[in-house]
DNA sequence: ATAATTTTTTAGATAAGGCTAAAATTTTTT
DNA sequence: AAAAAATTTTAGCCTTATCTAAAAAATTAT
């Protein structure tokens, strides 16, 4: 069994291999975490002792495959209770990530198991991320960032690379959201801004916002 | 904020209190707990300190306004994820206690608003017990123990006093559940055994078990 | 190939929440 | 009214998860 700690650990060091591969160092956990280096250490020693990660001394570490499998399993709970918010407790898509991480914790196989039944097995979550299963797989959906697509090329929306309440309050006053089509109207080379049609208008949004929208 | 343990605490306190009136000794509260008395002597000074409940040396202790507050938020949450658990995700009355004892601790006046709306506003949890509304009020519905009815009565189930998986599977297995009629046939004096009359079968049931069946 | 810089680890502290053993206080018995 | 027993508090220690500051190792720049 994991201490709350330990999961939002595992399921940091998961997030981050999900991006940068094997490797994972002590600093960019203590980033993603919002904690220091040497509390990283400590933890990491402790988690190696458990056999979910891999640890060799500023080498940074590894999850084993158990450890991948405990990570995938909290990711599964924290967005099977993100749909439940949305679908069924009417929370809107940006209030439901800081409770999720609260839900994420609770253990109970039966739990989990009956609220995918109860939510009809949904294969997504209301960021367009993708729910694992029991044994911690996902279809890996194509998709891109909306700061790659060309000119005059259209896509459609269909995930978020950043569930902040702020970033998703963005998107809604400028209708975004998921399924919607996007056509890049111009960019700017400068600053890499985009001039975009959506819902038949058009706005233009920074680079830092078209790279945390996915488009297909 | 409370922490957990801070919760688990108010909530004990709240519960004694109910049964046994104000000054609620650190003994019983260690026994509730099932932690030692020197761990409740610091809590209930940390306590004290929060205005949550009023403390003097060898007194024992008694919630304050604020404090029966707090601790009725922490009863109506676990009663209405009991309700959420049997009534949307399939978990007998028997499996839900310790599941609702972790998510009564989620922090969000949003979910537990929703999930009262989404339930259809119950009054009552699973075990026949009242749930309380925002303020911390709830209707008392008039109730007995079985142990308490004469011979040749009849009574209505329709609460327990002890919600332990142990227990609920007894009564399942004996076909007792709230709303069900039951007669008391004799009465042992010797030890206070009852033989009653459910479901048109008789069975003999100790005191200790119509010490824990409430009916009307 | 050194030197400077950055990253990581270690050492030592702290706060929360728990424990045991001993001291203080209250309650019950004689 | 003492003495005995029970309850409660205090003192000191432990574990978990943090932190800061200093030391060690790795990386980058000169
Ligand atoms: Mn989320
Ligand atoms: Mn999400
Ligand atoms: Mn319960
Ligand atoms: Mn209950």
């Amino acid at each position: 069994m994991f201490s709350l700690s330990e999961e939002n650990y595992l399921k940091s060091i998961y997030h981050l291999e999900a991006i940068h591969g094997k490797g994972i160092s002590t600093n960019s956990i203590a980033k993603k975490l919002e904690t220091k280096a040497s509390s990283v250490t400590d933890m990491i020693k402790k988690l190696a002792e458990k056999k979910v990660l891999v640890y060799k001394k500023y080498q940074g570490v590894s999850l084993t495959v158990l450890g991948r499998k405990e990570a995938a399993n909290i990711v599964r709970k924290h967005r099977l209770w993100e749909v439940f918010l949305v679908d069924k407790l009417n929370f809107s898509w940006d209030e439901v990530h800081d409770v999720a991480e609260q839900l994420e914790h609770i253990k109970s196989p039966k739990l989990i198991d009956e609220l995918d039944v109860f939510l009809g097995f949904p294969k997504m979550d209301p960021h367009g991320d993708p729910i694992p299963d029991k044994e911690g797989n996902f279809q890996k959906i194509e998709k891109r960032l909306l700061s790659t697509l060309e000119e005059n090329k259209t896509g459609i929306c269909v995930g978020v690379n950043d569930s902040s309440s702020d970033f998703l309050k963005y998107l809604d006053k400028n209708n975004i959201s998921l399924g919607k089509k996007i056509k890049v109207l111009s960019k700017e080379s400068f600053d890499g801004s985009l001039t975009i049609l959506i819902h038949s208008k058009e706005i233009t949004i920074s680079k830092k916002i078209s790279n945390n929208i996915y488009i297909q």
